[in-house]
DNA sequence: GAATTTGTGTTAGATTTCCTGACATCTCAT
DNA sequence: ATGAGATGTCAGGAAATCTAACACAAATTC
């Protein structure tokens, strides 16, 4: 994961400020988590943490409903949606692989 | 400000976290805080918001501190910089600005 | 070397935020 | 009408934060 994935997904924001950037409440921002929309993590004692990728996923979950789409509705875009990312993932990593290995033959640069 | 500039310096982070993402105590916080090196805004309770900025500037004073120097050092040095980058912020704005006047004389590009 | 300053630890009590669980309400679709 | 889905609201408790004060070691100043 590169550096600014890595920001994206540190679980940093409180619900306070979530519900503030969203401009959700909490029983909504609770209610999706309770249905598998987002999922923060939780600090020391309990408390959510959220990312800046999870307030995306609040807002996209906000205008998705907006448009009359369901919770359940919104599972499965989100659920399409993971595999198309991880679909791309896996074909940048092939992509690499096999580049690398291709210069690996040229011999110009070590695969380390 | 640019979109960028902006999301850094958003006020979004309760001082939990940045104890964790700095590895200070809430005590040093505060008392750099009252020393005027970080500006937190306060939430409707009064609670402190830091920024990621914040969170930037505070690291920079755990590096300095261990490094020897004082607070009224670390002071000094800050407000250096805040007249540097206001001069680079002021060089850019006039590069933009006499950009602008020419683009303007030509007559291709309107100064909205 | 005694006195002061500096940066930090710690504690106490009050306030704010967040937690879960339950019950209420409203709107659709059946 | 009935039932499911999405949200509001309330209660009681736990966690996080706030300010103010006292303590203290190390460095600095007189």
């Amino acid at each position: 994961m590169s550096e600014r994935e890595l920001r994206r997904n540190l679980a940093i924001l409180p619900i306070g400020t979530v519900r503030e950037l969203t401009l959700l409440t909490d029983r909504q921002i609770r209610y999706y988590e309770k249905n598998n929309l987002v999922h923060p993590e939780r600090g020391k004692g309990g408390q959510r943490r959220f990312s800046l990728y999870d307030v995306d996923q609040l807002l996209k979950i906000k205008d998705y409903l907006e448009a009359g789409d369901s919770i359940k509705d919104i599972q499965e875009i989100f659920a399409k949606q993971q595999r198309k990312a991880q679909e791309k993932h896996n074909s940048q990593d092939a992509l690499r692989r096999s580049l690398q290995s291709e210069f690996a033959k040229i011999g110009r640069f070590g695969v380390k």
